[in-house]
DNA sequence: GTCATTAGCTGACAATAGTCAGATAAAAAT
DNA sequence: ATTTTTATCTGACTATTGTCAGCTAATGAC
């Protein structure tokens, strides 16, 4: 089983827990009682900021101090002043803590390899999770600036890529890590994104400068989402995302081009304020052009 | 969105808080603390006894006693002493305990109402969620005993049908409710079960008698496992108890017909000690024959 | 500067959940 | 008939979780 397996798994019952209004007794078994368990975990997984943590967690302003100060006193966490508003405090975890966080992350592994081992179909189950994982979590994917060459990056990239492959009945095989295209696509001169479900990666796009005359324009590029988060809107959240940063990095206009076979996308670049315009490249796998201008 | 949506969908949710160690908070909102809440839901899915009742919540006793005073103080319940050991207590909804669980179902329905609907495909989303629920409540299926004609078998049966249609590229159309053979799938003369996963019939097998010069001979028929819940173990499971009822019928043999296209069952016959012989019946789809003496 | 706002902390409670050692009565085993 | 086991209940606790008003320090608006 892949690391990624696990983490998909571990996706869903985020998901279930926290979008069907359960708790996660998971916890237990380890001497911790649920709240300063779930506290740990939650700053473990990345969360420090104490204000995101009482969102994610949903817990009293109140609740969630004693709960920091709990986990303080016992030598697992440290909790520092933040670094430009010192009202807003950091949570991190120590030495001490990351041990005991690892081994709540040992425990979820194994129920995951668990369970996951022992189905004849581990890959359906799978995408099954995955389809139901973001079906109850929709209304929480975010939409986040991310380096193209990270490891979710490249793992989205990579299944857009295979999607292609099997859409054209055509290898894709871009240069991986070095891929020229990557650094277009990092500030300052472009942008990508990530749209991220209970941290896992389910789509992306990208957006590089694009030469041309009379206004600074850009281009989107590999916006790509997992088919069992389609229909879900995730696509728009990425285009969105794209128009905001291509602003912010003063573009007047941009562009994409896309293919016939791709025909659910076209009405969403229709809807969206896109007008088709003709051939601006030449691009063998494109048929249908679009610009917006913003 | 049919009823059965609906139902499916509750059986994921049900066996998301149940197996993968999570509670359901879902029931706040409706002004009862969670844990009467549980409690009152579960005497209104049918789990009438009061130890079933500790054993699928894992309440303590002390604890399970003092819920179930507090919801007989609100006049929601009353509890009985059992009809043939007066230990073993049963509880019941009053009306006024019926009209509060008519009103946590609702809010479920609408729950899992708005979730298939927002959704671009609501039946994969429940064929995923119908997966993931058989693959967490492995443990939990239940064989029982059960009407033919009843609601559940019913649905199990045409299933069934709609399955060896497909396969048989043929319409198979059995008369209905009145199935001839509905009568001898019943006890005294024979059975009929079906393996429960979280309240949703998941599979089902039928056992009638069958005229025999030598020796009592039962006929295994209509043995089936929904597709998202094979590979766990169902059919053996229904094999055994249909085996179960055969020995308790006096049947000393049992026969079954089966087809090349089921090729996935013969494995599982062969493994379980019955053992391929000659045409017994004039079934035209039949080509593989099997007894078992037991 | 003053004032309103914000993030987090503390104290004082209250509600809920869980534990455990008997007590009681019925059933089963001897 | 006696003893053991079982199912449930009760009382006396403890632990955990949730709530709320007021406090402090930092920030930002005016």
């Amino acid at each position: 089983m892949t690391q990624d397996s696990i983490s998909r798994f571990r996706r869903f019952s985020r998901a279930v827990t926290s979008q069907m209004g359960v708790l996660d007794q998971d916890f237990l078994g380890l001497g911790r009682p649920l709240g300063p368990a779930r506290v740990l975990n939650a700053i473990g997984h990345g969360l420090h900021d104490i204000s995101q943590l009482r969102e994610y967690l949903r817990l009293d302003s109140g609740l969630m101090s004693r709960l920091l100060r709990q986990l303080e006193a016992e030598g697992l966490i440290t909790t520092t002043p933040g670094a430009e508003d010192k009202r807003r405090r950091q949570a991190h975890l120590t030495p001490a803590g990351a041990t005991e966080y690892a081994a709540y992350e040992r425990l979820s592994d194994a129920r995951a390899h668990d369970c996951l081992a022992r189905h004849p179909k581990p890959d359906a189950l799978l995408a099954a999770m995955d389809l139901v994982a973001s079906a109850l979590g929709r209304d929480h994917i975010q939409v986040q600036l991310a380096d193209p060459c990270g490891q979710a990056a490249q793992d989205c990239l990579e299944a857009y890529y295979a999607d292609l492959s099997s859409r054209f009945g055509q290898r894709f095989d871009p240069v991986r890590s070095g891929d020229p295209e990557a650094s277009a696509m990092r500030p300052p001169d472009g942008a990508f994104v990530l749209a991220v479900s209970d941290g896992l990666a389910i789509g992306c796009g990208g957006l590089k400068p694009l030469a041309d005359s009379d206004m600074p324009t850009g281009e989107v590029k590999r916006v790509w989402v997992s088919p069992n988060a389609r229909g879900m809107g995730v696509s728009r959240q990425l285009m969105q995302a794209l128009e905001g940063h291509a602003r912010d990095l003063g573009m007047r206009r941009l562009r994409l081009d896309t293919s016939a076979k791709l025909s659910e996308a076209r009405g969403l670049y229709r809807a969206t304020g896109w007008t088709e315009v003709a051939r601006y490249n030449d691009n063998p796998y494109a048929d249908h052009f679009f610009e917006k201008v913003i």
